[in-house]
DNA sequence: CTGTTAGCGCGTTCAC
DNA sequence: GTGAACGCGCTAACAG
């Protein structure tokens, strides 16, 4: 291993100048900085960044807290963060909460204690304690996938209210009164189907019909709460589902059942996985950018790490209605 | 915030005395411990792993390496990793390496600083520098995703060469003659090829075109693939690709073309993702368990965190062939 | 551009 | 069961 004194003592100079020679070479002068260079390969060593982070107060470490990475839109932006924070020598250390906002505050605090230099957190709607500590904490803090007028501190995403709401006065145009919903857990969700009712008031004569979903975005629960949804209401005659996965499901259990799509049933889902745009009929689909929204979040952490001021805190990525032939 | 100092204070007792009830609360008096409990509480404080880490050289932070986590797959092996680690307070630091070598290297030197504690990496092929320093370090690790006699130090997987080697002797047990394989880059892919391979050394009349891919395992790479290979060998009669989305991404091509699947044309994959047991005809494939390669892993560093001994170091997790309706 | 001094916040080791 | 002194390996703040 070899510690920072090793190092030094053989290129011939202090620690300080090892150290700076590692932290800011342009502060040091070419033929030191390269006799450091050789004495760093020379004994292979590596610097201890607990000891640095703890005399340096900045530990090169983002904490990234979603609520699962198994579902593949939210490993797209754990993705995104990790390569955009990568390329300036940050790391990641995650936390999946499973949506549970308990789990999510203890995992924050829990990390806090590394000295994580920035946090981003999935949703807006989190724990009064976990708002409160990070507040008064001023550690930079982006909250991703929704909007809020009021984040914690800066937020990257789009409004799931509004997209809600574009897929209800999509399906309403085209004249589907009997609509039916089905989501999972999770605050986006809510707001989805929050966009999508305020969609529906306008218009009186239309009908919701509702199926909760527990955790878990599977193709078979998307054949599930189809069932559920036609025996609560068979004259349903368009579904919008918070979930692609869960959407492609019902699509493929459409097949099985017979049921013409969209002739008899509109289906709209949520997410432009790459299947949607693949499957026979195409579904119609709000497009997200998963991946974006790492990218960003990250930048506007990077930004704040240079000392700079984020001049757009809150950033709304936008979504997209996708129309294709399911609805 | 406060330090460990407030709470001794508040609570009357020594610095070590706190540490000792945060660390080994059997070894503090139920009362005093109570007390400082209470004094946590009313400080909000939380320890500061850097200097606890500096101090015990034990940072509670295990690396996990995987070529991207957008491999659905590999963020299942993550996802075991991490809720098996986190139930015992251990934290997940990500990285990527795209696949590259080089970058997993430089990726776990860099860990390595953050004194980690154990190191799960993808695959059993490592660059010599990563091998020598990982085995002179004498830090737990395991390799995952394939099998080998020599692990750096544990590994937990299975074999993707008898993987291989089966899928092999199923086509030609159907009387298939002309076969193809897809599959992007990697270790495990080659594997998997040579297995094939060598199951169809004993049939002579056998015969195998191969088209690699880029990176990216998308459907759309799936109808490309396809594309290729038949037109390098119209007369092909059976694919394995190395990857389900690639496969399913092909059996829809073959929709789409007319070519029925398995008629003309048999098709078996690798990974037996959700949408493998969905799609119509179903999908043949390698059932693997990415999800249990991960709580593995995980329990062995466990094991090893608690100076046990892991009686299995070589945990080969198996694989299956699922027959369905596409080959 | 380079070196010196001091200390980051906690855990280890030994006493008590 | 509890406490005191020391040091983990590095960097901030200054001086030169």
């Amino acid at each position: 291993m070899g510690h920072m004194e090793d190092v030094a003592r053989i290129a011939g100079v202090s620690l300080m100048t090892v150290s700076r020679a590692i932290n800011s070479p342009e502060k040091v002068a070419g033929d030191t900085r390269e006799r450091i260079e050789k004495a760093i390969a020379k004994t292979g060593y590596v610097p201890n960044l607990s000891a640095s982070s703890l005399s340096s107060k900045r530990s090169r470490i983002v904490a990234a807290i979603v609520p699962t990475i198994s579902n593949s839109t939210f490993a797209e932006t754990v993705r995104g963060l990790s390569d955009t924070l990568d390329a300036e020598g940050y790391q990641l250390l995650l936390g999946q909460t499973g949506y549970d906002e308990a789990k999510e505050e203890a995992l924050v605090f829990a990390l806090l204690g590394r000295q994580v230099d920035g946090i981003v957190l999935t949703g807006v709607s989190h724990s009064n304690a976990l708002v409160k500590r990070l507040k008064s904490l001023r550690i930079p803090v982006v909250e991703t996938w929704d909007l809020s007028e009021s984040p914690i501190d800066m937020v990257a995403g789009f409004s799931n209210f509004d997209a809600g709401g574009e897929i209800g006065r999509y399906l309403l145009a085209k004249g589907h009164r009997r609509l039916g919903f089905s989501g999972g857990p999770g605050d986006r969700t809510d707001s989805r189907l929050a966009g999508f009712r305020g969609a529906m008031k306008r218009t009186r004569d239309a009908h919701l019909t509702i199926a909760l979903l527990p955790v878990g975005t599977t193709f078979r629960s998307g054949r599930e709460a189809l069932q559920i949804l036609m025996e609560k209401d068979p004259a349903l005659d368009a579904i919008f589902f918070a979930n692609d996965a869960v959407a492609v499901g019902a699509l493929m259990e459409c097949q099985r059942l017979g049921i013409r799509v969209p002739q008899e049933l509109a289906i709209v889902g949520f997410t432009d996985l790459d299947i949607a745009a693949e499957i026979e009929p195409g579904l119609t689909t709000v497009q997200v950018r998963s991946r974006t929204i790492g990218e960003e979040a990250a930048r506007m952490l990077l930004t704040r790490f240079k000392g700079e001021v984020v001049t757009e805190p809150i950033r709304d990525l936008g979504f997209a209605l996708v129309k294709r032939a399911s609805a």
